[in-house]
DNA sequence: GCCAACGTTGGC
DNA sequence: GCCAACGTTGGC
């Protein structure tokens, strides 16, 4: 490859995740109203560190509904921020207030993620009924991570062949 | 409401 | 550094 076709060096290939939000929180209802939601509320540091050091602008999100009745993929969206420290973390009256994180050294970033598009519901029991998802983190027994990395074949036989 | 699975905390 | 206790997630 010739050094003039050298891209620069903040860019790469688009990379796609799966983010986890109760829909009595933040639906993709919500989202398509709002157009963008800052991602609060991820306490847990492997999900910051995919926000804060993975994601990039315009990488792919499946939104995903969870603890509601019908837990699965909802739609699409796309990250639109680079990270910032997440407010609520210093909001005393936030349920995600946390007491020992200072602004002068913030312990929770977060992302924007912009919407896409609605899709008719991908359940669970559907995404595990396809063996070319079998490997998805999102499903690995006893997986509770919040937000997790979905690889560019399984985005695309889902957003290809599951979407609606 | 139950509970499996996992992350965090804190005593030692 | 170990590990028991505790808290949380999230499907069912």
């Amino acid at each position: 490859m010739s050094r003039s076709a050298t891209p620069a060096a903040e860019t790469r290939a688009r990379q796609y995740w799966l983010m986890k939000s109760e829909p009595d929180e933040a639906s993709i209802d919500t989202l398509a109203e709002r157009g963008t939601l800052p991602w609060t509320g991820v306490r847990n540091y492997q999900a910051r560190n995919f926000m804060r050091d993975a994601m990039r602008v315009g990488d792919g999100v499946l939104f995903y509904h969870s603890s509601c009745p019908e837990p699965g993929i909802a739609g699409l969206a796309e990250v639109c921020s680079t990270p910032y420290p997440d407010p609520t973390q210093f909001e005393r009256a936030s349920h995600y207030y946390d007491a020992a994180s200072k602004p002068e050294a913030p312990r929770w970033m977060l992302v924007d993620v912009r919407f896409v598009q609605k899709s008719a519901l991908i359940s669970l029991p559907e995404l595990r009924a396809h063996e070319a998802l079998a490997d998805m983190v999102v499903l690995r027994r006893g997986n509770r991570l919040s937000i997790t990395p979905v690889t560019p074949a399984e985005w695309r036989y889902i957003t290809t062949r599951l979407m609606r």
